[in-house]
DNA sequence: TAGTGTTACATTGTCGACAGTCGATTGTTG
DNA sequence: CAACAATCGACTGTCGACAATGTAACACTA
């Protein structure tokens, strides 16, 4: 499922990228914000024709959108039937947690063994991006930033499957992250917890640092089953 | 991206399913198995048009078929400029192995800790079925058996998104078996070697039991890679 | 009233045609 | 002859229209 959309290094750095991108993956990309933002709600009917003439498009490119969003596992198609963004159950929340812990610990032990644990600045700085976050309360700009540290430690393993498999886990993620409002309280903390792993990982200890991040994973997961109101099953 | 399709408690039980699904899922299933029995080498340009008329079809099933697959991972797409079958390093193969040993091992613990590993008895009938095909030396159908004993091992840690990931780890391992011949030398030793990691399941010893699978899924891997001419790069 | 045909409707699946994009080839110019 | 522009061809991307499918509501029968 590689569908992978990297920086592309152009030599032009400041010129406003001409969308060159196919159609339905623009609007793939605009339906997926729609649900990974929460406007789409779980359960949400996905009409191909009413998209298509609300963008102004034809129903072409609707269907590979869907098709795309499908593959990210953020819809469910059933054929003849249509389309819905998906719901969650507590048994997927609880699975995405432990799948996720079990890659990021992956991915940790693999770029200690392969000796890259020295080198980690850039998610240094993220962090201390995560300290300054945390002191303005801007907890929207906190999940974004909680899902780059993530995302670059993946990609600090240099695996191209495990990269694969993150874009999906990283998606369903934040649409878990939706349905929650994190309280200020917890920034700090947040902020900590990403250093103390960080610093664990540099130590050269990936199965010190799996456990902390493990644990880290395992509160958010409670959050956010906390404030679980008998919701829908999928 | 779940694609399930569980039994479905239907009050009629034994009514084999008619083949209602659309033509886009046929058409995906055909290509497939093309790829995956290597008559559509790695590189091979799959155009849209010529698989239409080739199948006596139009373009557009053809087209979300073509998606399928990418999302299966088989198969490479580049906007504009056409999708082919996807090509595996060296590199790829490795790391294919290793998250195929991560997911594994993770679906052993999980059935253990779950106290499920007593009632494994149809893993334990194909173990039986591999020592009979073994002996009569069809290859390919053992590999069927054997892909089929993993598959079972992995829906018995019941994860849906484990399960889901599966799908697309399979299909790539497949894609690698197709490369190699395996002997017929190898063939008991297969069977011995599904025998024993079974057995310490179901004795409870999960970390030995991964670790028995490791041995033998980088044994795999390497037979894979020894005949390895300087292949092609993905 | 329980169960079974029937019909209408909303939605997806498929089709053939046209427009857009990219790489390669050819032609042009210094 | 090298560097660049125009052209060509093959293919994918998009479109609007039609066919197939599934659901729900309704009428019908026993």
């Amino acid at each position: 499922m590689p569908q992978s959309e990297p920086p592309q290094p152009t030599g032009h750095p400041p010129l406003g990228e001409i969308s060159n991108l196919p159609l339905s993956e623009r609007i793939a990309d605009q339906v997926r914000e729609m649900i990974l933002n929460g406007d789409l709600g779980p359960g949400a009917p996905l009409v191909e024709i009413a998209l298509a003439s609300s963008l102004g498009v034809s129903r072409a490119p609707v269907r590979e959108a869907l098709r795309i969003l499908s593959l990210d596992g953020l819809v469910e198609t059933i054929p003849y039937r249509g389309t819905t963004v998906r719901g969650l159950s507590r048994r997927d929340i609880e699975g995405l947690h432990e799948i996720r812990t079990l890659h990021e610990g992956f991915a940790i032990r693999r770029i200690v063994r392969a000796g890259r644990h020295g080198d980690l600045g850039d998610l240094a700085a993220q962090c201390d991006e995560m300290d300054r976050i945390a002191q303005s309360g801007d907890l929207r700009a906190l999940n974004l930033v909680d899902e780059r540290f993530h995302r670059s430690l993946i990609e600090r393993a240099e695996h191209d499957l495990l990269t694969s498999f993150w874009r999906t886990i990283a998606m369903q993620v934040r649409q878990v992250m939706a349905m929650r409002n994190r309280r200020i309280a917890d920034a700090a903390l947040i902020a900590a917890n990403h250093r103390r792993i960080l610093e664990t990982i540099v130590a050269g200890d990936a199965d010190g640092a799996a456990l902390l991040l493990e644990a880290h994973v395992a509160d958010g997961t409670d959050t956010v089953l906390a404030s679980w109101a008998e919701g829908d099953a999928s």
